[in-house]
Parts: C-alpha cells; sequence; structure tokens
DNA sequence: TGGCAGATTTTA
DNA sequence: AAAATCTGCCAA
C-alpha cells in the first residue's frame, strides 16, 4: 500500500504543457496536496478558472509582465500566488508554453487529508467551508506566498493523479471579475458540494 | 438564505 | 481607484 506506485507518482511536467483551458479541465479531480509543517493536507480539485494571458482583460498578465506575475510569464507546472483584497492569496498552475502568460486557478477542494489541521486552520467545523474558495483552500492548506514560482511536481507542494469518476464538467462565466465577464472559463464538477458557487 | 457593507493593502 | 475575496450582520 505504501509503495504503491499509483499513489506515489506525481503529475508529470508533461501534464501542464497545454493550455489554461484544456488544462482547467484536466485538473477537475487531481489531487493538490501540500506537506506543511503542521501535516500534509490535500483536496481533490473541484474547480477552476482558466486565465489566457496577455490577450485576456481579466488576466493579471493583461498589461504586461510585471514583478508580481512574473511567475505566468515562466514555464508551466509552476505556483503563481498573488496577494489580492488586501488580505486573502490565491493560488494558480502556470500552464502553457513558457511566454505564453496562460494560468489556472483553483477555485474549490473537496477536503481529503489532515482535516483536522485545515479546520483549526479556517477556525470552522464546517467541511464545506473549508475549501470552497480560492482564498479559503489556500488558507486550509497552509499555502504560504514564498511559495509562489514553486516547482509542482516535487514536494512540498505538488499535485498527484486524483479519483475523478466521470462526474460531467460544467462551463459557467469566471467569478469576480469585471473584464470580459461573459467568457465560459469557469469550470467544477458537476453536483460536487465544495463548490464555491452554484 | 440571500444580499450587502466592511476589512485592508498592493498594484497600476 | 480597483482588486481573480471572505465574513458577519441584517432582513425576510
Amino acid at each position: 500500500m505504501i509503495n504503491n506506485p499509483a499513489l506515489t507518482e506525481f503529475l508529470p511536467a508533461a501534464f501542464y504543457q497545454r493550455g489554461a483551458v484544456e488544462l482547467a479541465q484536466a485538473l477537475l479531480g487531481q489531487r493538490l496536496v501540500y506537506e506543511s509543517a503542521q501535516g500534509t493536507t490535500s483536496g481533490l480539485i473541484v474547480e477552476t478558472e482558466a486565465y489566457l494571458g496577455e490577450d485576456d482583460p481579466a488576466s493579471h498578465a493583461f498589461r504586461g509582465q510585471t514583478k508580481r506575475n512574473a511567475v505566468m510569464f515562466g514555464p508551466a507546472g509552476h505556483a503563481y500566488i498573488y496577494f489580492t483584497y488586501g488580505m486573502h492569496y490565491c493560488f494558480n498552475v502556470v500552464a502553457g508554453e513558457a511566454g505564453k502568460a496562460q494560468a489556472v486557478l483553483i477555485r474549490a477542494l473537496e477536503p481529503a487529508g489532515e482535516i483536522e489541521v485545515m479546520r483549526s486552520r479556517r477556525h470552522t467545523s464546517d467541511l464545506r467551508n473549508l475549501t470552497s474558495g480560492p482564498a479559503k483552500l489556500v488558507q486550509a492548506l497552509g499555502i504560504e506566498p514564498s511559495l509562489n514560482g514553486a516547482d509542482l511536481t516535487q514536494p512540498p507542494l505538488y499535485l498527484r493523479e486524483g479519483k475523478r469518476q466521470g462526474q460531467p464538467i460544467v462551463a459557467t462565466a469566471r467569478i469576480g471579475i469585471t473584464a470580459a465577464k461573459e467568457l465560459p472559463l469557469r469550470f467544477y464538477l458537476k453536483g460536487n458540494a465544495f463548490i464555491s458557487k452554484p
């Protein structure tokens, strides 16, 4: 069990070498893991959003490369973590070719591992309020801003194959943006109880 | 249960 | 000035 290769393999770098729209859907059902000092917390990805780079008015990359968004312009499979609204951090997976600035925002997880640690970080006992939002899941997993740029194919922050069992994917408009708000670039697993909004 | 104001600070 | 958000409070 412990040495079952299927349970110990990380998603390979090649997995991330595709456009953000495709990656956003491929990430649904996969497991996001962070080996923090307080424990190894994890969840299954159930909601994502694609950001398309310099041509996407809703993307942080729309006005070109800056210090803040530099990671998005780098290679796929790395973490882009940004600070927003004066108090929250959100986590993205960089997609596509280097230079394209494509990324996938992870918006919600289904809690999976070391749930008690996540409960104490979130100060709530409600499972459905643990990781049902982009800033919530960062807080629950304990993901720190210093992990911005981290390689997601190795510890301590990584993805591994999850268990998606054929739930249909729903596409809707992205949440919380004012530009390009009509594009159907938000994806979630139909019927999942842990998405941020129906 | 749903809508809205307030928090709080970086970024453009 | 607005922001890829969350929480608490209020009304119904």
